[in-house]
This record gives structure tokens, C-alpha cells and sequence, in this order.
DNA sequence: TATGACATGTAAAAAGTTACATGATTTC
DNA sequence: GAAATCATGTAACTTTTTACATGTCATA
């Protein structure tokens, strides 16, 4: 599945759900998918264009004098079962965190634990985060068939955000096992930054 | 912090461990940090390049005629110090798998629960790879002063991986109660929207 | 002496991000 | 009538991936 296919996955799937302008897309992108999957703005514009061209999504008049408001059509609707269908494409893992506790003996265990106290509190937050969302979106959504599936991404974001806790608590446990070094060796230990 | 500051990062916190040839950089890379991080082979030459012309990094004769060894010099160091040290740049998450069920109306749940088993299947092999590779990193760096860090980072993958399987037996269940769809053929699901 | 692992690099193409430019409409 | 928000788009830039080109050494 080329890159780009997966914009169109996404503006395809937004549009599933409800018609809506290329603003309100960029939107849903950012506040609804935003969890668990990132779309830069530059793409969305012109993955529109290219699926009305293709017939797969139908500009139809907006809420305001030159907007529109897209919505999608039958071969769309065909178009993203095929996409939803195609294989997972693995995303490189990328953790800036992960890279720095890695290198831990250099970078020094003070700042190893603030770095662990600081992924704990945000996981704390993205926790409290998933459940004000799944409750507004019960509400809003009540009775939607697209609920259960909704509700299920959310449940990840939330299990993965407990792991993150359960983690950090341990590591932190298991680094003050670890000789206080506060980097030793030559290069100026407690300084620039 | 620039992306490409970011490849210096892994290149120079690889060094920091042991010297090695760029090649044996390559399978670090790959290999250990491969869990949570990934480098493109294409910039590991060029940032070795670079580093070497700022003398971050010296080259010394390699194991065998034209091969070179790198290792980190002092000045190196100190960089991976300040590297370590800088904000860590959020990556946008993009999890196709979570796409996927998010539109999971679409697709259809059956394929969300081959998804969903597949996805527990990936877990499961994970959390068995991480054993081993706690297991082999134990043994063959008993003593170092790294150890506490690797093992941290291993352990956050055991976390998410333990994580991901509950979800995904969590998610099978709710979906037994949706109704079963699976899309009618080709038409439009429920409607045109 | 052929195979596979070790070893070093480059160039082109694709993808993604950022910042900008522009204007309409609502709300205070 | 000023500010905030809604709305649409583009261009330049950076980053990343991929595929390729080349050669050495051990070993079976």
C-alpha cells in the first residue's frame, strides 16, 4: 500500500461517516483519528481533487458562499473497502523516549527519571484524555453502527496508556538500584543545555 | 530537534557502547534498537561522514584491508550528551491497524476479527522475541553498566506487547455482539450517506 | 571456485511537513 | 469594526526509502 493510498484512506473513511468540508476533515483528522493516525493538511487538498476527479467523492454546496461540502459516493464507499482490505503496512517504530533510556548511562540516571516521571504523567493525561472522548462520543454517536468500532480504538489508546504506567512505575523502581552516576567522565557534566 | 540530528543520535549512542564498522552499525541498529527505533541505511554513511569531519567520531583500521572501525571520541560524547538532552520530538502515531477497525463499519467485522487475531498472534510473538532478547542481552553484557537501561527499553516492549493482547481479546469479545453484517457484496452498506 | 556474509557507498524517487497567501463570515 | 474562526489552497523544503553499484574475505 503506497503512502499515499493511506491519505486516501483516511479522508475516505472521515467522509464515511459524514459529509462534510475539506476544513471540518482537517478537523475530524486532527481531534477524532488524531490518536492513532497523523495526516499532514498539505495532502488532504489535493487527495480531494484527485477523488473527485475519480468519482469517488461528490463536492456538493457548503455551509458558506464558495465552500463545499464533500460527501461520498457508491464507488467511494467500494474504493475504501478495497483499501481497508489491503495489507497492514508497518509503520517504522519511532521513540524518542525508548532512544534516550537506551543510552541512559550517558545521558545519566537524574535525567533518565525525569524523563520517566514526565512519559508517566503524559500517559496519566492521554488516559483521562480516552475517557472524556469515549463518553462524548457514546453520546453523540449513541445508536450509530459505527460506535463498537470507535469505542475499540479508543479501548487501545487506553490499554496501551496503562502499560505506559505500569512500565515507568517499574523503571523508575529498577533505576534506583542504579549507581547515581550523574554523568562522570570528561565532557562538562552539569552545564550548557 | 532537526530529524537529521536524530540519526546522529543512534549513530553516536551505537558507538558510545562499542566501536564497530559501519556495517556492524547497520545490524545494531536494525537489530537491538530495531524495536523502537529506525534508521534508513542510506543517511547511516553520510551522518558517519559528517561526524568524522567534526571529529565526533575517529576512524581506525577496520578487520579487515579497506574497512574502517569508528569510534567516539570525547568531543562525541559530549554531542550525544547534548543530543539526549534535547526535547524529545513527538512522533505522529500512524497505527494501520487501528485505521482500519476505526472504520470497521466499512470493512466489515469479520475481516476487523481476522485483523484483531492476527493482531494478538503479532503480540504474542513479540512478547517471546523480547524474552529472548532479554535472556541473550543479559548474558552477553552481564555487568555493563548499560544493562539497566537496555533492559528497560526491552521491558516496554514486553508492556505494550501484554498490552496488545489483552486489548485484542477485549475487542473480539465486543465485536461478537455487533451485528454481523459483513458488508452486502459490493453496494453501499447501509445507505448512500 | 562458488556462495554467502562482510563492507562501503550513492542517486533518484517518494513522502511528508511547514509556512505562507488569501479571503469570507460570525461574534463580541 | 476587530478578532476569531471558518475556509481553501500552494510551493518550497526536508526527510526517508529504495534500489543499485561495487568489491573483499572466509569457507565449504
Amino acid at each position: 500500500m503506497a503512502r499515499r493510498s493511506q491519505t486516501e484512506t483516511a479522508v475516505l473513511g472521515a467522509l464515511s461517516m459524514h459529509p462534510m468540508t475539506a476544513y471540518a476533515l482537517r478537523e475530524a483528522i486532527r481531534d477524532v483519528l488524531g490518536h492513532f493516525w497523523s495526516e499532514s493538511f498539505g495532502q488532504i487538498y489535493p487527495t480531494l481533487g484527485a477523488l473527485e476527479q475519480q468519482g469517488h467523492v461528490e463536492r456538493r454546496e457548503g455551509p458558506r458562499s464558495g465552500s463545499s461540502t464533500f460527501a461520498i459516493t457508491d464507488s467511494g464507499t467500494a474504493r475504501l473497502r478495497e483499501l481497508l482490505s489491503e495489507p497492514i503496512a508497518a509503520t517504522p517504530p519511532r521513540s524518542g523516549l525508548l532512544l534516550r533510556l537506551f543510552f541512559g548511562r550517558t545521558l545519566g540516571v537524574r535525567k533518565c527519571r525525569e524523563l520517566l516521571l514526565e512519559a508517566r504523567a503524559d500517559a496519566e493525561r492521554s488516559l483521562a484524555e480516552y475517557d472524556r472522548l469515549a463518553r462524548t462520543i457514546s453520546a453523540e454517536e449513541a445508536g450509530s453502527p459505527d460506535l463498537p468500532y470507535v469505542l475499540t480504538t479508543i479501548s487501545a489508546g487506553r490499554h496501551n496508556a496503562e502499560a505506559a504506567i505500569t512500565w515507568a512505575d517499574e523503571a523508575l523502581a529498577l533505576l534506583e538500584d542504579v549507581p547515581g552516576d550523574d554523568p562522570p567522565a570528561n565532557g562538562p557534566p552539569a552545564n550548557g543545555e
